[in-house]
DNA sequence: CTGTTAGCGCATTCAA
DNA sequence: TTGAATGCGCTAACAG
């Protein structure tokens, strides 16, 4: 139905390929041809369909971003650095939410392919050996963010010392009885990055000579309510925690929440501390740790287009910086 | 260099045709045969490449999603229903965010296009004649999503009566001076339901025999911190507002960290109302008019798919119900 | 400078 | 039940 290259042609009194040249600039075009070409295109409101020209091409001029934990506020702002770029390109932008192993796997199963798209971004998800095969079998492009691995172009930050940082800082106004809010350590998605946050957890504390207590540390899926139900389990312990550092600013303002139905004051009873300095954490005026998310976002595409250019050059890795921000909920514990 | 149809064929000793017929199911083929292609696409991991099935088939398998205020909150919500159910389909998703007038007009320019996507599923935002002509002649399916139009099928709310609703409540408990904060009333994507909930705001306070004090109206474009010093301006008027209606939970949430900036109590010395139970919304504890956002997301894909599988079947539109929900704040005023 | 032709990978005829 | 041939819309190489 829509108007074709040959239709453009015949209206032009030209050959395809010449609509073709003027299309691409592909090769010089006489000035009264190129008029005539560009008229009957505007005519019949001509473009070129992109199946067409991604199969001739070999090329897709779409990349590919595989998003989990697609729920998280974190991760809508990568998707928003990553919009901001490709507004500016000339390329489509498939977007892969997995939450699930079997989503996962037909994800990572169909997608990286030459042929379905020119390149893969993909947000913090490690990559297992199977996955690397194939991805080095397609010789497709990829980005890790948030992610981590030796033989992948990323963008990652440390998150151990950004860990430490946020244990360091509550140390230091004297808490002692520090508790941990995590994500599953070994959830199947994750790059290891949780793992880290929990090493730094621990190395602060152990530097600070206090001790690493069990029942201090609980693990739950990324959502705020369950940060809230972690709180409350750490809050009723028979020595409960006067500061709570946790795995995101997710869980942050669910242990927030549960402050609150506690009829405890933040900062006053409680000190809280979050990880990712997400849109809100500033309206919460939660103390946290920033990561650049937006900025994570504009660099891992950009990394992406610069491997799609030269598929030949050396991965390459970017550390971006993690930084504390003090705001309202951290404060020298009461007792 | 990934594996063909052909490589396939070769491999399992039959033709391209027989391949083909295993992969879709299209035509009876042996037990044996059938075998033999199998493990052969097993042996080469062969995946069809889309390009190829698209230009074949005519059909694209990929819907657009077209969106603009990308930074909110509420469109990510709305995302999340619609990647809710893709995950579940066989579809893939292209995503375009657009924020500027020349962004809009490039991508409604190029992408509402058989051949390009095979169905469009637009956010608040209001096709202009131009647009529909376009999607008339190309015959595309299209879903808008928070937008009205006769001709098309959209998914949408009772902004009039949402609005009502919440100025009602806030007369009901005794504030005679209620401002609004809104979205510039002609904003250049909008589909008016802006100018809709404007208008509830002023019914409401007609209908109660209160005066539409100009002043106490304002417009900005979407963010919190324009929310915040809208309501810094409303705050520092000779007379001010002792109750603000927002245009959204955005803005409403600017207009509390605008209160904090004042020492002002809240409910206590300013009642705040937002609009679409973002996410947030609760954690915050405000009081607004809830709109169902994943849900419409949820919606719009399914009512597209409807479309695309059915092309002649008249427009359908689906009203979702807006709901107060009433939390912290909102309360009598002091004076 | 320009028209013609050969694929790109696939689904789908048409024959056998 | 199957193989071979045709065409989807386009780009690029080839031939003028």
């Amino acid at each position: 139905m829509p108007a074709t290259i040959h239709d453009v042609a015949k209206l032009a009194g030209v050959g395809i390929g010449t609509v073709s040249s003027v299309l691409n600039n592909s090769r010089p075009v006489s000035e009264e041809t190129r008029r005539k070409v560009l008229e009957a295109i505007e005519k019949l409101d001509f473009v070129p369909n992109p199946s067409g020209r991604r199969l001739s091409m070999g090329k897709t001029h779409t990349i590919a971003v595989i998003i989990t934990y697609f729920t998280l506020a974190s991760q809508f702002e990568r998707l928003r650095g990553v919009m901001s770029v490709i507004a500016e390109s000339d390329y489509d932008i498939n977007l892969f939410a997995i939450e699930t192993i079997p989503q996962r796997n037909k994800v990572f199963q169909t997608v990286p392919r030459r042929g379905r798209v020119d390149g893969l971004l993909i947000f913090s998800i490690h990559p297992t050996k199977e996955d690397l095969r194939r991805i080095r079998q397609q010789k497709i492009p990829v980005v890790l963010v948030e992610g981590y691995h030796p033989e992948l172009s990323h963008i990652f930050l440390d998150d151990m010392a950004g860990a430490r940082q946020a244990v360091e800082h509550l140390i230091g106004l004297g808490h002692q009885k520090i508790a941990y809010i995590s994500d599953y350590l070994d959830d199947l998605f994750s790059s290891g990055f949780n793992r880290n946050r929990y090493m730094g957890y621990c190395q602060a504390l152990e530097a600070a000579g206090l001790p690493v207590r069990p029942e201090y540390h609980r693990q739950g899926w990324h959502t705020r309510e369950n940060g809230r139900q972690m709180a409350l389990e750490l809050l009723n312990l028979p020595d409960p925690p006067t500061a709570i550092f946790c795995f995101s600013d997710e869980f942050a303002l669910g242990v927030l929440e549960a402050a609150r139905d506690m009829n405890l004051r933040v900062p006053e009873d409680l000190s809280v501390v979050g990880y990712d300095d997400i849109e809100l954490a500033r309206f919460a005026q939660l103390t946290t740790v920033r990561q650049h998310l937006f900025e994570s976002g504009v660099q891992g595409v950009e990394l992406l287009f610069e491997a799609i250019e030269n598929p030949d050059a050396p991965i390459k890795e970017i550390q971006l910086p993690t930084e504390l921000v003090v705001r309202q909920t951290t404060a020298p514990p009461c007792r």
